[in-house]
DNA sequence: GGTAGACCTGGACGC
DNA sequence: GCGTCCAGGTCTACC
């Protein structure tokens, strides 16, 4: 099979990058935790049939990845596999930003995490956002595989006809957008979320002169903050806990996604006392000075809580640790 | 601007 | 096996 190497800054490490966030465990992501690679379907186009290509990515040297492709592509298609892998690698973070980081929070300096994993487009992390909401952690696991499975395209990767086994791409925009919110309800288990996934969908379909999302200027570095967070929220399916994760998605670190994990964390690990909303207003507070990179900040401290409880990140398997890793957190700070 | 209640699913629990 | 309760963030109606 094709094989396409990809440079990353110096500072880069799959295993520990990778595993930075709970997307790695939904689908399509793959982690197997053996051969330290990452698996997916990416979607090359947003047409009916998405060209989907099977990619697995290792490290084989430090600032060197190793890109295997299911089946030879032309060079504009190798092109997109590269942009997807590096937004959903945060290659574009720098080596000198995440050290910017440290020295704020110099509790990461010694793993040196500070790149947060996200999905190969925008569109994904909205979604992904959205299927996180008002549901625990195994509801939102089931919401994406069954997303990929009965709207996304499909690969064959082992034998033919019936019997063959497949790897599923996330559905593209104009895929969910044609889809009928009663199958999205009916088959992927998305209960009221339905209507509000296919507008969500339709807005990504369309261009900004049309109302659609303005995907350009929701990536553009000049956008301000408090501009985009009033964008956002305005997005079917999208509250002030969504639309601040798909800011830090964005690599927009100074707003913090506030949900009951954050006032659990605030009362159990750092002894905040009163109201869920006082908790989240001490939380909020706390991670203040942070500026920008008081997300950073709070979710690694999550995350080294959650790996205390499981072992490292990368250990964990989407069917075993991966799919109770918040709520064992839970139970174990109740 | 703030608040109450509905939305939907899956898991836990009691019978 | 069945019924009930609960957790989770967003949205709408209402004050």
């Amino acid at each position: 099979m094709p094989v396409m190497t990809l440079p990353t800054p110096q500072d880069f490490v799959l295993a520990r990058d990778v595993c930075s966030y709970g997307y790695f465990v939904l689908a399509p992501n793959v982690w197997d935790p053996r051969t330290k690679t990452l698996m997916r379907v990416l979607s090359l186009r947003d047409g009916a049939t998405s060209d989907p290509v099977l990619v697995a990515i290792r490290q084989r040297a430090k600032g060197r990845l190793a890109i295997t492709i299911s089946h030879s592509l032309e060079p504009s298609q190798r092109e997109v596999v590269r942009a997807q892998v590096s937004r959903m690698l945060r290659l574009d973070e720098s080596a000198q930003r995440i050290a910017q980081f440290h020295q704020r929070d110099p509790r990461f300096a010694a793993s040196g995490r500070g790149r947060i994993f996200r999905s190969p487009t925008l569109f994904e992390d909205v979604v992904k956002t959205v299927t996180s909401c008002n549901v625990q952690w195994p509801g939102t696991i089931q919401m994406n595989r069954r997303l990929c499975e009965v709207v996304g395209s499909a690969v064959v990767i082992a034998g033919r006809g019936p019997a063959a086994t497949r790897a599923f791409a996330f559905p593209t925009p104009k895929q969910l957008a044609r889809t009928r919110p009663g199958t999205l309800r009916s088959r992927c288990r998305v209960g009221y979320r339905d209507v509000r996934l296919v507008e969500l969908a339709r807005l990504f379909t369309l261009a900004p002169s049309k109302g659609g999302v303005d995907q350009a200027w929701l990536e553009d570095p000049a956008t301000p903050d408090d501009a985009m967070f009033k964008y956002l929220v305005k997005l079917p399916g999208v509250g002030p806990y969504a639309a601040a994760n798909i800011m830090q998605l964005l690599g927009r670190y100074a707003r913090l996604p506030l949900d009951t994990e954050s006032a659990r964390h605030g009362k159990h690990v750092l002894g905040f006392k009163g109201s869920a909303a006082k908790l989240a207003k001490q939380v909020r507070e706390h991670f203040a000075p942070l500026g920008e990179d008081a997300f950073r900040s709070y979710w690694f401290e999550l995350w080294t809580q959650y790996e205390a409880l499981k072992g490292p990140a990368w250990t964990w398997d989407r069917d075993g640790v991966g799919s109770t890793f918040v709520s064992d957190a839970a139970r174990a700070m109740k």
